[in-house]
RNA sequence: GGGCUGGUAGUCGAGCCAGGACCAAGACGGCGGCCUGCGGAGCCGCAAAUCGUGGGUUCGAAUCCCACCCAGCCCGCCA
């Protein structure tokens, strides 16, 4: 086999494409000398590399360098020129096979054609010798890597800005791993926080029964009402403070439009859960202060008092029951579960608070701490270092309440330090709105003296996802679920391949069925840039038509039906006569899965990966439509082309494996 | 008020970081074609874009710089 792809050349053959744009810039490496011997002027250093791109047509070839324009300036002289001196000196191609041809082009290209057999023969043959592991250039740099995502407030269901976190990480994570990085997926619960405290204080409230339904929706309805009946009791007491401390009249609006917005919110959840809202308000209204007790909670939690210790991670548990099965579903997949209070109670918190106080950069505030982020910042130029622009904000971190407990961004450093502890690099996948706090973060970490900590942590920021205009939110009950999703999702594709597919098993059409809809929802999140907001709309997220993933589940459905229908032939062991131009395209775009890879992986970017499969997908549609296979008689041509669709079959299946899709077989 | 992010056809969205053939990918929607040889969730074609606005840098700007406008988000003893 070695021997086979022998005579092709420099370059990492294992990258096709790759080495053709090494062998260009060899190429190039020569005509450039040879043009500065010949203008006897000292000519600058050019980086050759970053001059080669991809021209907008096939008749331009498929490498060109811009190398002339640049010259031109220091050379006075017309770029065409140029590129035809550097041209006729590049043509020495012996030792370049994959490169056919080199040309000066208007208005001053240097343009490089492949030797399309010879790197078919290359490219199809790595594929099948290497199958699945095609592609998947492993780093020469390999680092432990934790990417933390999801982390859902365990007070509710996963809902589709939380989810949307969770594709990304799982896809990073996936592509990560590939990459030769050792990879965990880890899910933080904050278990600590106030929302957790109100949904134990509803469910104890409500005798603390087992699950009527999903058991994440069971209690996220206990929370939301809870969440609302507790915060109209906060804005009441509020609001009569005001009154009697004649407070301005803006804060008397500001409060009023408080309390309304939360009756409002109160009203909506009586109407929808009536029982539940019942038995929840008269409970409440029991009880002479409910955020006293909902603090209470926080406190006898954060000390680790057993009886509520386990109220809280009895119902937590049950949250995190229903998480694990919609994860699990929607195929996001987590190496470790961390407890924010395992973390709180392992002391790392606690010696986080000491120690920054310590360094003078936290100071007292009435009875709580605060971090003085900015000074630090201006003190070490921790801007430049930490590489955010000069004019970012940076306010104080509040610490602690002035009871003494902790907030989350506060148990999130001392969390970032024991993720640090197993990892080199971590990345945070998290919302774009927590910039600042991720941030403080990262000062703290500096100021700590874990500098080269704070320098590998990474925000993978998620741009806000928002239902009909408006910021979804669960506090509000204003969200769509990914439970919701997923089952709309496969109602839809369910009834599509009943339709197309009627001679297959009610078994296997169920399993098909979830796998395209599923696919769908993950490829629809992934192939927008993360950062993007996004406005959810329910037909546009469930369009089969809009969709690639279904576009590409028929190209790899196509190729086996081609293969099925071949039956058992020959492997061919050349693939030099795939030269058609839809072979050709098609041959181009498997070589290019090796960099497209490694740059997706590198620059934490699945969405190219996304795109990469659309057009291969693309690229093997027009090909189908174009040639023949099964009715050739040249046994030798069908041979190779049955190796092509062998190929494409393989990278859409690496690329879908990387972004977590499954590809149904039959749809 | 300040900061962050974004603004590309009717709609959604690549390209921007590393400026070059950009008279700008792809998709939805619109219009018109293609099933008596591999499954039409497909293929082929047409129409549709002041690349937010105005300056600047450059031989060359959607891409870099400056100003402004618009939208979203953040600036909490929430997360």
């Amino acid at each position: 086999m070695a021997s086979r792809t022998s005579g092709l050349g420099t370059g990492n053959l294992a990258d096709p494409f790759g080495a053709f744009r090494a062998q260009c810039e060899e190429a190039l490496q020569k005509g450039y000398a040879a043009f500065q011997k010949k203008s006897g002027k000292p000519l600058p250093e050019v980086d050759l590399h970053s001059t080669l791109e991809s021209p907008p047509d096939p008749s331009f070839g498929q490498l060109a360098s811009s190398i002339s324009f640049e010259l031109s300036r220091t050379q006075k002289t017309n770029p065409m020129a140029i590129a035809k001196d550097i041209a006729i000196a590049s043509a020495h191609l012996e030792q370049l096979p994959l490169v056919a041809s080199v040309e000066a082009a208007e208005p001053g290209y240097v343009n490089f054609r492949v030797n399309i057999a010879k790197l078919a023969d290359l490219t199809v043959g790595k594929i099948l010798q290497e199958g699945s592991t095609y592609g998947l250039l492993k780093t020469d740099q390999p680092k432990r890597v934790i990417v933390e995502h999801t982390s859902a407030n365990p007070a509710r269901p996963i809902h589709i800005a939380t989810a949307k976190g969770g594709f990304f990480g799982d896809a990073l994570t996936r592509l990560l791993m590939a990459r030769g990085h050792d990879t965990k997926a880890r899910f933080y619960i904050d278990d600590a926080g106030r929302q957790v405290a109100i949904m134990a204080y509803g469910y104890r409230l409500l005798g603390e029964p087992g699950p009527k339904e999903k058991s994440d929706h069971f209690v996220g309805k206990i929370y939301s009402i809870t969440a609302a009946l507790v915060e109209v009791a906060e804005a009441k007491k509020r609001l009569e403070l005001l009154r009697k401390t004649q407070a301005s009249d803006l804060d008397m609006i500001a409060a009023n439009k408080a309390l309304d917005e939360w009756v409002g919110v109160a009203a909506d959840l009586q109407a929808k859960y009536p029982a539940e809202f019942e038995w929840l308000s008269q409970a409440v209204a029991n009880d002479a202060d409910p955020n006293v007790s909902v603090q209470e909670l926080t406190q006898k939690y954060e000390k680790g008092e057993p009886a509520t210790r386990e109220l809280v991670r009895k119902v937590t548990q049950m949250v995190l029951n229903g998480h694990e099965e919609t994860l699990r579903r929607a195929f996001i997949h987590f190496d470790e579960w961390d407890w924010e209070g395992d973390v709180l109670w392992s002391g790392r918190v606690a010696e986080v608070l000491d120690r920054l106080k310590e360094t003078g950069f936290a100071t007292n505030k009435g009875r709580s701490w605060e971090f003085d982020a900015a000074r630090v910042v201006e003190t070490f130029n921790l801007k430049e270092k930490l590489g955010v622009s000069p004019s970012f904000e940076v306010p104080p971190l509040t610490l602690t309440r002035s009871d003494g407990t902790t907030l989350y961004t506060a148990r999130d450093i001392a969390y970032s330090m024991y993720k640090f502890e197993k990892a080199d690099r971590v990345i945070t996948v998290i919302g774009v709105e927590q910039s600042i706090a991720q941030f403080q973060l990262r000062v703290a970490l500096w100021v700590l003296g874990h500098k080269k900590e704070a320098q590998n942590y990474y925000h993978f920021p998620i741009g806000i996802v928002s239902l009909e205009g408006q910021k979804m939110s669960a506090r509000r009950g204003r969200y769509v679920t990914l439970d919701q999703v997923l089952d709309e999702a496969v109602a839809r594709s369910a009834a599509e391949v009943n339709k197309r597919s009627a001679d297959l098993s009610p078994d296997l059409r169920k399993r098909v069925a979830e796998n395209i809809a599923i696919s769908a929802v993950r490829y629809a999140v992934l192939s927008v840039e993360a950062a993007k907001s996004t406005n959810f709309v329910w037909d546009r997220a469930l369009n089969f038509e809009a969709n690639s993933a279904p576009f590409i589940n028929y190209a790899y459905t196509r190729g086996l039906g081609i293969l099925r229908k071949l039956g058992r032939i020959e492997p061919a062991t050349r693939f030099e006569r795939l030269v058609e131009p839809v072979e050709r395209e098609l041959v181009l775009q498997l070589a290019k899965f090796p960099e497209t890879f490694a740059t997706a992986a590198d620059t934490l970017d699945p969405t190219q990966l996304c795109l990469y499969a659309n057009v291969l997908a693309q690229r093997f549609h027009e090909f189908y439509e174009k040639v023949d296979i099964s009715h050739l008689s040249d046994e030798e041509l069908k041979r190779q082309r049955a190796g092509l669709v062998v190929a494409v079959r393989t990278v859409l299946l690496a690329a879908a494996d990387l972004l977590g899709l499954r590809l149904a077989e039959r749809m």
